[in-house]
DNA sequence: CTTATGACTTTCA
DNA sequence: CTGAAAGCCATAA
């Protein structure tokens, strides 16, 4: 089965729960393919010329929950889609350890600190 | 088959 | 923290 690799990563992009956000690496990974970030962007990539796909390609982060489009509208686009999910972003970067695609800790109920 | 590119990631200075 | 370099995967030419 060598179906389009873009498939897959499709697909596991769309299984990314709204007001979530997962890496590359992390899609990657759920992939088989661990060190195939640049490859998930590379499928990413190829939604920019498409017209309709049912794609959260906003929810897909870079390591430490930071942007990593560039250039272009791009950025803006994708941090505006994210706020409006309800993800928070803190100087620029999104908290993993809660919006994370493992997010173990939920929001609300402050572990304390 | 070889080269080049890229929405990545990690490590070192 | 910023910047450069190397490593890895898939696709296009």
């Amino acid at each position: 089965m060598r179906d389009a690799f873009f498939t897959r990563v499709y697909v596991a992009v769309r299984r990314i729960p709204r007001g979530r956000v997962a890496t590359y690496g992390q899609v990657a990974v759920l992939l088989g393919v661990p060190r195939g970030a640049r490859a998930v962007g590379w499928a990413l990539r190829a939604l920019r010329g498409r017209t309709a796909h049912a794609v959260p390609w906003h929810r897909v982060v870079g390591a430490g929950g930071r942007i990593s489009l560039r250039g272009g509208s791009g950025p803006f686009v994708q941090r505006k889609r994210l706020e409006a999910e309800g993800v928070r972003f803190v100087g620029g970067r999104i908290d993993l350890a809660r919006y994370g695609l493992l997010g173990g800790s939920r929001l609300r109920r402050r572990v304390g600190r």
